[in-house]
DNA sequence: GTAACATTTAGTTGCTTAGCTAATTATAGT
DNA sequence: ACTATAATTAGCTAAGCAACTAAATGTTAC
């Protein structure tokens, strides 16, 4: 029943979902570019992914200085969530908004985002 | 978005997923029902099933001094949660005592029940 | 080695929420 | 009308959590 709550109370951010629901269209991303996209501090995003990543919703692998996030493979379990969630999040402003944010993000590549990020421009 | 989130967080609550899974089971339950299954307080039995009822996973019928709770029509959006929350629960010793201690607390009907809580009997 | 840097961890603050008791509302029975 | 009673609402407290800044960790490049 922990599982349960644990998974859902994961779910229950607005920035996690956020998360998942760009996880589900582009397979890999790293912290900075979820930095990004969310627009709140860096520490911030690496709690949430610690969430994730808690709740067995998200995987991490290391390249270096960057640490890349996607959808866990053990997530299989609650597949019907995750698709439940992809489906709502078609009608979600937010969600469209962010898919185009992300594009432009994308276009950049990670180094060049951590910079801006720094500098603050 | 918040629907989304305003239904993960409604589900992300221990005692509000009992009930979920009770209702899963029993069609309709008074909340004097719910309050002897979940041992806390009647009020804060209340708060719960009005959160559940916020979020659009519950509905309520009066019938006399009785408010009978059921899971919302409405929450056919939902299905596939509700379809996965059923499944992971079958696991969930919490759910099985729950469903014992259950068939017990309807043997009686709801006004012994809530004269028992009443004189903590 | 050391300087730069991506990420995480620590520590703080303010808000939300689950729990309680007490008070209020609405209904049933006398 | 009055009392009893099922449920909700109000008001409180303690715990949990999302956000931030600053410090720590681990990695790359000179």
């Amino acid at each position: 029943m922990n599982n349960l709550t644990q998974t859902f109370k994961a779910l229950s951010d607005q920035n996690r979902l956020r998360i998942i629901v760009t996880l589900m269209e582009y397979d890999e991303l790293c912290a900075c570019q979820f930095t990004e996209l969310l627009g709140i501090a860096g520490a911030t995003v690496s709690r949430h992914l610690g969430v994730l990543h808690n709740a067995g919703l998200v995987q991490s692998r290391k390249d270096g200085r960057w640490i890349f996030y996607s959808l866990s493979n053990t997530a299989a379990s609650c597949r019907p969530v995750l698709d439940w969630i992809r489906e709502e999040a078609r009608s979600c402003p937010e969600v469209k908004e962010d898919m185009a944010r992300l594009s432009k993000i994308l276009a950049c590549n990670p180094e060049e985002i951590c910079r801006k990020q720094r500098t603050g421009a």
